[in-house]
DNA sequence: CATTGTGTTCGGTTTGTGCCGAACAAACTG
DNA sequence: CAGTTTGTTCGGCACAAACCGAACACAATG
């Protein structure tokens, strides 16, 4: 049981360089080692060893996040959480509301900068590459997705 | 001139999403809107309302990141900085390290997880995945940087 | 060789954020 | 409807990072 929470330390920091608190970051990767069944909030406290309002407040960012599942076994009155079914997929779709974001930044710089072609012409090749991999990227997950 | 200075914010806040620190942002947001002639670092002070300290810092680690380029005009003795010339391609091979961090993570918990096939299979997948963007993503920059 | 200009480094302060324990709210039970 | 269980919210503390002004090192100039 050591093996797994030294791999759930490594996952956190991973995960820590998409954003995600350290205790987000190891919740994630417990999550990574457990089955459809998911786990509760105290297992996770205890196997953390995290306050369980830190972990409240976590388990609710990532599931804003659309990085987990709360659901309940019927019968019982408490939550469990589980990986969404599609987090990878829905990790690049974060990605790629980045790309958007980024094509409106050069979009607003073409805005404030003046006439001068050769300041407009690295805003607009910013503006078409961020466009770019919006477009295709889409097609790259699909392509994954039905492909394997 | 205020006009600028409203994108800068702007643009520090999106580069806030990429780990750059607040004053990292700005100087990125404001070097977008600027020619190959770029600024230097007095000039970055006054605009942006910042210390020559911390801009000193922030230039440094703008630089190691591959982000800017540090030059100088000659016979002048004052260095000048402009983005480098393939920002946003390095900001997305950065991406790819990530992948490939990932691939690594999924790797390491497979050796953690026991043998139950259900726990096995999303460790896979998410192995399997991110190999596949690794694979393909360079594919694509080298055809948005011919192709266009 | 003194002086001025340029960039970096250092200590200290502020700001932001993570995390905790306790109080609280809400839902279920007998 | 009292008592429990479960989850969220609140106030405060602690740690990390950003930022500043001043001191510093170095190079170029005259």
């Amino acid at each position: 049981m050591n093996e797994v929470s030294e791999f759930v330390e490594h996952a956190a920091l991973y995960f820590g360089g998409l954003g995600l608190s350290r205790t987000g970051g190891r919740i994630m990767g417990l999550l990574l080692t457990v089955d459809e069944n998911g786990v509760d909030a105290p297992e996770l406290c205890s196997a953390l060893a995290v306050a369980k309002s830190s972990v409240s407040v976590e388990l609710r960012r990532l599931e804003d996040g659309g990085l987990i599942e709360r659901f309940r076994l019927p019968g019982h009155r408490r939550d469990r959480f589980r990986l969404a079914d599609d987090v990878f997929g829905n990790a690049f779709r974060a990605q790629m509301s980045k790309f958007h974001a980024f094509t409106d930044l050069a979009e607003r710089g073409l805005g404030v900068v003046g006439d001068d072609p050769v300041k407009r012409r690295r805003l607009e090749r910013m503006r078409d590459m961020y466009a770019f991999m919006a477009e295709r990227f889409p097609a790259l997950l699909d392509e994954w997705e039905q492909g394997a």
